[in-house]
RNA sequence: GCGCCCGUAGUUCAGCUGGAUAGAAUAUCGGUCUCCGACACCGAAGGUCACAGGUUCGAAUCCUGUCGGGCGCGCCA
């Protein structure tokens, strides 16, 4: 319909050139009304045009209409045309042309408002992307479900969308992770020694650590002495964290040797990275690839990726060190890539990553990060940049963290003191349902509170809730046909559209009609909370139409009528909390 | 100090590629069940769009500055 609109201004503009009241035509603005008394569709162009006109814009706006005056006699859809306020053009749908939405709901689905309109591009979006260090905790909640309904809506419209997760499989943390596993289990064998401050303390490093005690017995006991010595001091003995730590992952790798670290390494790291994967799953958050930065180093990516960037010139070596000259390319200082000990950096990871990605075949990638890690947009865009890629070929999204709050107090969460809640426990307390909702009720710029108490009332404050019964409402009111021995003829129905002519009805309709076009602006711009936004509107109508009027009715026309609309009603309510993530429950 | 994000009703938030009287939920107040599920509906009230300038037919929206809040500025990951 917007593209019918589209044609015919574009030909009454190219009328006024041929006429020579204006030059150029701008770029066409057609939306949606907000207010039913300004029509369907309304269009500004009048007014964008009235100072190269040189006239009022209600003038210019009659001027438009006059030239389409023919055409629109033979537009059946289009009612009516008006000029109003400052000289918007507003566009009066016929009954009719809007009727059909119903009739193509019900034939559509559970694919009704899906579209090609990407042509099937491929795409990448890696998110959550969390250290395997311990489980995930709520900050990384709102990234999964912000990312996998992304996921979900960009496939609506044709993207072909690959999920990914990046496990930071290589590094220090992990190594810090493994030898705290370690201590662990030496205090499990009673070996007596105080724990490193900077070491992981949460419980689930015990279970680990109980786990390896359980199959491997005594194998990796060694005493408190011959662990300790020579390590320098901790902080609360007046040394350094960092040294302490550091020298005990080399004491670890020393007295387990090569073969006997790997084992406490890979049990740690396997013992999360399942916990996680099960954790995600079990929150309806799919991935297609878990990509391990282990393997670009033994693949030597890492390598080349460098050896790509020094023929290119971006490269520089300083002190010890070689630098990737990303200032070329943006960013607002360079950047070491080797450390002068030989190591690569993180950042050296990450380049070899997204070249990675790009030799996989994605023209285009998404990366959801934690809002935290700003400051590395820059620098990542920049090393696409210096590979050959287009920057506008990554898009950055950075998700603000959540605060959680119960009975009207913030709960205060710190990784430091192992005090975070985890997103298990948070789904254990409002479920899937309501956590999955509530994360992408807010666009992901914007900090957010998330009301525990609230997403787990079962009442009418709870806007998950709100939009379930709307849809449990149909399914009630479909039930009581059998109850009451009555049918619905859906042929019948079809046929009698003509009869939904309340205001509830027409406006019901009309949200409906909006659908496909809300999904589109939600996927394109990557707001999954238009469709929260969407779907509460689409319920308040519902159940406002449920109170006003009786569904089931004597007439059979209307009540045909009336049954296709409701039902139209519901599967989209369904198509919707669908792609949120979000179940369509039929009792409640 | 520099950079990024944010500031809209008592509260939580939409609206931001400039458009009509700034919307919704919640809280508050008042109504609605002999009727398909009251987990609902109807109504009232609630605003210096942080502040000050600027751009123009028109600014919550764009620009500049100020104030306030969050985050980031390692040869860490």
């Amino acid at each position: 319909m917007k593209e019918s609109i589209e044609n015919l201004l574009d030909r009454a503009l190219d009328q006024l050139i041929a006429d020579g009241l204006i030059e150029t035509k701008p770029a066409l603005q057609i939306t949606r009304t907000k207010d039913a008394a300004h029509g369907d569709f309304t269009c500004n162009v009048a007014m964008m045009l009235a100072k190269q006109a040189g006239k009022p814009p209600r003038e210019v706006a009659q001027a438009i209409i006059d030239t389409l005056v023919d055409a629109l006699g033979e537009n059946d859809a289009i009612e009516k045309v008006e000029i109003a306020g400052p000289g918007f053009i507003n566009f009066f749908l016929a009954q009719e042309s809007t009727l059909n939405i119903i009739n193509d709901i019900l034939a559509g689905g559970d694919r009704f408002g899906e579209s090609n309109a990407a042509n099937g591009e491929k795409v990448q979006i890696e998110f959550v992307s969390a250290n395997p260090t311990g489980p995930l905790h709520v900050g990384h909640g709102r990234g999964a479900a912000y990312g996998a309904t992304l996921a979900s809506l960009m496939r609506a419209v044709g993207f072909a969308v690959d999920c990914e997760y990046y496990v930071n499989d290589a590094g220090r943390q992990m190594n810090i992770l493994g030898t705290s596993v370690w201590l662990r289990y030496l205090e499990l064998n009673d070996v007596k020694f105080d724990f490193p401050i900077n070491g992981y303390k949460g419980d689930y490093i015990y279970d680990i650590a109980n786990s390896l005690k359980a199959e491997h017995g005594e194998s990796f006991v060694f005493s408190a002495e011959e662990v300790f010595q020579g390590i320098s001091a901790d902080e609360p003995a007046g040394g350094d964290k960092e040294k302490h730590i550091d020298g005990l992952i080399e004491r670890a790798k020393a007295l387990l040797g090569p073969d006997n670290y790997q084992i406490i390494f890979k049990a740690a790291l396997n013992s999360i990275l399942n916990d996680i994967r099960q954790d995600l799953e079990e929150f309806g958050v799919h991935y297609d690839c878990w990509y391990s930065e282990q393997t670009l180093a033994d693949r030597g990516l890492i390598q080349k990726a460098i050896e790509q960037l020094q023929k290119a010139g971006h490269i520089e070596k300083r002190g010890g060190a070689l630098w990737f000259l990303s200032t070329k390319f943006g960013d607002e200082k360079d950047r070491v890539v080797i450390r002068d000990n030989g190591q690569a950096t993180y950042f050296a990871s990450d380049i070899a990553y997204h070249m990675d990605k790009f030799d996989r075949g994605y023209q285009r990638l998404i990366n959801i990060w934690g809002a935290d890690h700003h400051g590395y947009v820059a620098r990542v865009k920049a090393a696409i940049g210096a590979l050959g890629a287009k920057q506008e070929q990554l898009d950055i999204l950075l998700v603000q963290f959540a605060n959680l709050y119960r009975s009207g107090e913030r709960v205060q969460m710190s990784t430091r003191s192992g005090s975070f809640v985890t997103l298990r426990e948070l789904r254990e307390e409002v479920g899937n349902d309501a956590a999955r909702f509530f994360y992408v009720m807010r666009k992901c710029e914007q900090h957010m509170d998330f009301d525990l108490d609230l997403a787990k009332s079962q009442s009418n404050d709870n806007p998950v809730y709100y939009i379930q019964y709307a849809h449990a409402r149909i399914c009630s009111v479909i039930n009581q046909l059998s109850e009451k021995e009555l049918k619905h003829d859906i042929e019948n129905g079809a046929k009698n559209l003509n009869l939904l002519t309340e205001k509830h009805e027409t406006e019901l309709i009309s949200k409906l009609d909006a659908y496909a076009d809300m999904l589109h602006k939600a996927a394109f711009n990557a707001e999954p909370h238009l469709l929260v936004h969407y779907l509460r509107e689409l319920a308040t109508l519902l159940h406002s139409y449920y109170n006003a009027h009786q569904f089931i009715n004597e007439d059979n026309n209307l009540h045909d009528a009336r049954f296709n609309l409701i039902i139209a009603t519901r599967q989209v309510l369904k198509n919707g909390l669908t792609l949120l993530g979000v179940s369509a429950p039929e009792k409640m």
